[in-house]
DNA sequence: AAATAATAGTTTGCACTTCAAACTATTCGA
DNA sequence: TCGAATAGTTTGAAGTGCAAACTATTATTT
């Protein structure tokens, strides 16, 4: 009757949000790799989005992205010409971090493959079950946050050089 | 009638996985950190589980990890006596990976706490949505995997110092 | 049987990452 | 006024994954 539980089972659930993680990202930075843009999509998305202009703090709290590492992202989309740092003059410790016109014109491409490629992550789920699968997610951030917890470094970072 | 999609759904979905991924490990090693193992827990967990003594080859095919980087899981599980090398008669090219006597006492520990965070993690979800929110996971896992990807690293450290 | 290819695992070195800590400049608040 | 807090930067340490070249062994082809 006590039926073992499966290897999957017993893995801790990080592992497999890791691998997913990885190949998500693997997918959808190959999708994206004409517009010669390796990483930090989301940065562009949040900014984007933001009803006011964003701080490098909003992004690194939306994110959890630290701020000494948010510097080295904006420089990385300023290289690129995708956004641009504005004084504040209501405060001029902070910058104003915005999407320049370049930026503007491939965000349809962008929110497109985004979309799409979510779409086909989660073929096979009717809308009732992947709109249940996301608050899932939501659920599990909640669950997780207040949690102790060790500081754990991610990177995502896409390998230079291309597979034969 | 055209709503907007929400800021959550206009994110890569890989975007969510990697936040919750990186609390998750943080949670976990904060957990374990009495028994001074930070990190690749996954891997005792699938060298227990595995029918036959295990190779690294076989470790890197289910883990998703690379076999150089499997060298250093090896040598740091070797370094913290969980684990050790033994000759394959058979084929003196591969070592089989076993747990040693010390791994088998903590596994039992182990196993509570990753299933107790696992719990933790899908609090709030009945058991039959818990179970279609790890069939969705794996659902993705079949849909990304045939997908044209770009390498994709993803590290996962511990920092060694402790926070305040 | 000899040559070649494939496989398991290792080493090396590079490009890259996160983060703590110390720092500047500015603003807030008592 | 003056100390604390905040936005952002720089520096440097510790660590990561991976390609490539490597050894040793086994499998396959000729």
């Amino acid at each position: 009757m006590t039926n073992k539980p499966s290897i999957k089972q017993q893995m801790p659930l990080g592992r497999h949000l890791a691998i997913l993680t990885k190949m998500y990202y693997g997918a959808l930075s190959k999708q994206l790799e004409h517009l010669e843009i390796e990483k930090h999509y989301s940065v562009l998305v949040l900014i984007e989005n933001s009803e006011h202009p964003c701080t490098q703090q909003f992004i690194s709290d939306n994110l959890k992205i630290d701020k000494a590492s948010m510097v080295s992202v904006i420089d990385y989309l300023s290289e690129k010409k995708l956004i641009k740092r504005t004084n504040n003059p209501a405060d001029r410790r902070a910058y104003w971090i915005e999407l320049t016109p370049k930026a503007h014109l491939i965000m349809p491409e962008l929110h497109e493959k985004i979309n799409e490629l979510n779409k086909v992550a989660l073929k096979g789920l009717n809308k009732t079950k992947a709109l249940e699968f996301n608050k899932a997610l939501c659920l599990i951030s909640e669950n997780l946050d207040n949690l102790p917890s060790d500081r754990v470094i991610i990177n995502y970072k896409k390998v230079k050089k291309n597979l034969k």
